[in-house]
DNA sequence: CGTGACTTTGAGGAATTTCAAACAATGTGG
DNA sequence: CCACATTGTTTGAAATTCCTCAAAGTCACG
């Protein structure tokens, strides 16, 4: 942290890996934007922020006019079927896209899981903006290609893994992020709750903390207090064999 | 169909509907190529046929060093996990892209199911050549989130519907390709065999046929010869509740 | 017309859900 | 700061769905 400058704003970064061009080393693995392309989305980027968690960001359904750049918090997108059952998409995390819509309509719904600070962009003022701005252009489709990857990845967890090994996958998946992960204490401590975690994996909530005892008694995590758990990452990716 | 020009290739077409921008009424809702983008693309374009169903187009791990745009037939991308264990991520029809790379290495694998055409594009190019062309940077951005949201829909399937209703979303999902469903007689010619749409649902493909069974006998399809299927849209996507 | 690939059917068993209830943590107003 | 209400978590037992294994039936094609 430079501490010349002390920024209320969280900047705005895309989280994503780049999946081409495939000319090796060509250019850095990891998805960064130029201080000039920060400064040219900020113009039209209007930051908002939901102070309580479980706040409604979008509604599947309404009108949808912008795109969210997630800047600090965790946010699950999320469908709501005819019989009521709810799909857990996605959990998004800093630098995380999201707001995808169909015949200008959110397909689904977002709430912010802890206070977030998110920035909204108008899609009117976008659309021209990333025409105008191939580099940025580009950076929006690795990031979609990068959301792609992540979705495809969840198809395989449920298509084909117990419930024990996709609730496995999905603690790996949240070790990524620093935030919220120890890697020297290997200590994850996620503010997400049984019923979302099950709503998201195609489970119930009962199945889901008896797979957690299932880790546990098989020495894969081990719980501690207030939502903290320990990860043996090692054994748990031989343990979900992907 | 022109009778001035018959062609022996099949045209390059992207297969997207737009999901941004908002702007009402400002562009057409399916995505098309200009006909100077076609050519531009077809430049560097290389038409790649496969003449047996279950030709293998390419293998997770390869080198990826080319994008592909299916012009005409089926193709299916799958995944195989360490205990040999195959989700079928996609079926993919003419118009869609396919190839997704990550650390310059395929995600999955590919195999024609219907001999089939398809256009090979070199990365390395491409990725400049969208740089210097954001319309076509766009039509890709556009075709990547109409992915996301068929990814993200088989997602909810999965997670929330039981086998029959997985199968009846699937076989809605066949329908909208007028090339294996004549929408004036119901009747649906998908080429596709029990064990693929098992291993798409994350089923076995003993369930897939009970449950084509279970559809029949509550009217929501007649089988009739030959991989033909009599459907019951209206019913079917009551059934499934999405 | 036989061979191999695909499909259907049945029976038993495993994983998961549902329902019910106890338990623990968290936050709020008094 | 406590009592209480609310929310979230765990556990058990019965019911269900789906899988696995086994075998017979069907189709396509040389």
């Amino acid at each position: 942290m430079n501490h010349a400058k002390s920024r209320t704003h969280p900047e705005i970064h895309i989280r994503a890996i780049r999946g081409w061009p495939a000319t090796q080393g060509m250019e850095a693995p990891e998805l960064t934007l130029s201080p000039r392309e920060k400064a040219e989305l900020a113009r039209f980027a209007e930051l908002i922020e939901y102070k309580t968690k479980g706040s409604r960001i979008f509604l599947q359904g309404e009108p949808a006019d912008c795109l969210y750049v997630l800047a600090a918090g965790v946010v699950r997108v999320y469908r709501i079927l005819a019989n009521g059952d709810r799909q857990i998409l996605a959990f998004h995390w800093p630098g995380d896209l999201f707001g995808l819509a169909e015949h200008h309509k959110f397909l689904n719904s977002a709430e912010a899981i802890v206070p977030c600070a998110l920035y909204r962009l108008r899609l009117s003022k976008l659309a021209a903006f990333l025409r105008a701005n191939p580099n940025l252009q580009e950076a929006f489709l690795v990031k979609a290609f990068h959301e792609l990857r992540n979705t495809q990845r969840q198809l395989i967890v449920m298509g084909r893994l117990d419930i024990p090994r996709r609730l496995a996958a999905f603690l790996l998946d949240c070790s990524g992020h620093e935030q919220y992960y120890q890697a020297s204490k290997h200590t994850l401590n996620v503010p997400i709750t049984r019923y979302d975690i099950a709503d998201y994996l195609g489970a119930s909530a009962e199945t889901v903390s008896r797979a957690f005892g299932r880790l546990e008694k098989n020495g894969l995590i081990k719980r501690g207090m207030a939502k903290s758990v320990l990860l043996n990452t090692r054994q748990m990716k031989a343990f979900i064999g992907l």
